[in-house]
DNA sequence: AGCTTTGTACCGTTCGTTCGGTACAAAAAA
DNA sequence: TTTTTTGTACCGAACGAACGGTACAAAGCT
């Protein structure tokens, strides 16, 4: 088995326990792995295995939801196609988000900081560049960019603390035309 | 020292570590406390200071924000106060929200679920309550309860993320207006 | 054969927790 | 008033368990 065949199972651990909420009994557990065939494929130890479910989610990023929106296509169903994607990615707000969980444990944010920084930066220009060659004026269009990622972020929280994603979809449907208003 | 003496160094070091990522050591250092005398205060040990942690949170939104949002001002006013409120308990942008805080990490879901499920549901009802007042249709003032939950929730994270409050503040300031358009 | 992968046993450290006990002041009893 | 008791606040030391991590040799594969 390749190293990359664990990433998605190291990935979900994280995003859902934290960084320190996940213990190489878990991940041993649920890879099937023992400890030194762990260390085999992640020398680094906990902090390579979270690092390379960082990756995988910054890959996502740029190999599925970048390119979306640099997509020809109108920036209604740019966005459409974005939601989509998103709503896919988190399992209708099922999953949350390793962006989320590793920031909001301020011991891993050196780590990763500028990784997370990075890849939040990446989806707003990407979305404020699709309204900006719409005509929308640059400062409004990095704004909605924001908005956006605001949205999915909070969303994905609101419908975690209220057990029923029924928010999050909302937010996904309605967030197409909200970016797209008075275009 | 009385207990309620520790309770917001437990909150503030729950919200900036996390559950998994505060141990006992770290609050004994923040608080002065041997670990020992930490277990006079609270005999539920861990659990027990994370849960007055959070019911310092929630004592908060009942004695603090609610009865904001319950005032007879416009409900323009009423926003503006609500947002100045939470700009001051989250010191713009720089705390993070133990609600959010503990429901990304799954581990304390089953302890502390119900009472942040609880918290967001009254924040909301009393958001829509203000706009029901004003004359707006009740399922479109419980999305805009939640769409301004979601905001902040959102605005707080990215924030973070971007390590620059200008979003969180930029969302605060335009909450008001989001909140009473076309009213 | 030689390289990759793994199981087992182990390391030192830190975790959350508990024990036994001290200091001291207020209350009760003499 | 003096003595005794009680209760609160606190602490040092230690507990077993689990932590992240390592050494090394056997096993599997090419």
């Amino acid at each position: 088995m390749s190293k990359q065949t664990y990433v998605p199972i190291l990935l979900k651990l994280f995003r859902q326990f934290g960084y320190e909420g996940v213990t190489l009994s878990k991940i041993s557990q649920a890879t099937g792995l023992g400890k030194a065939s762990l260390y085999h494929h992640f020398p680094g130890g906990k902090a390579e295995m979270a690092a390379a479910a960082l990756t995988e989610v910054n890959r996502w990023l740029e190999t599925s939801l970048l390119p979306i929106l640099s997509s020809k296509a109108t920036p209604s169903d740019t966005f459409e196609s974005m939601c989509a994607e998103v709503d896919r990615f988190f399992d209708t707000g099922k999953n949350s988000c390793l962006w989320a969980v590793l920031i909001l444990e301020r011991s891993s944010d050196e780590l990763f900081g500028s990784q997370i920084k990075w890849a939040f930066s990446q989806w707003i220009d990407a979305i404020s560049t699709v309204l900006i060659t719409a005509g929308l004026d640059e400062t409004l269009a990095k704004e909605r960019g924001e908005d956006a990622v605001i949205a999915i972020q909070g969303a994905l929280i609101l419908s975690y603390g209220l057990k029923e994603s029924a928010a999050f979809q909302r937010v996904l449907k309605q967030l197409p035309a909200q970016l797209c208003r008075d275009l």
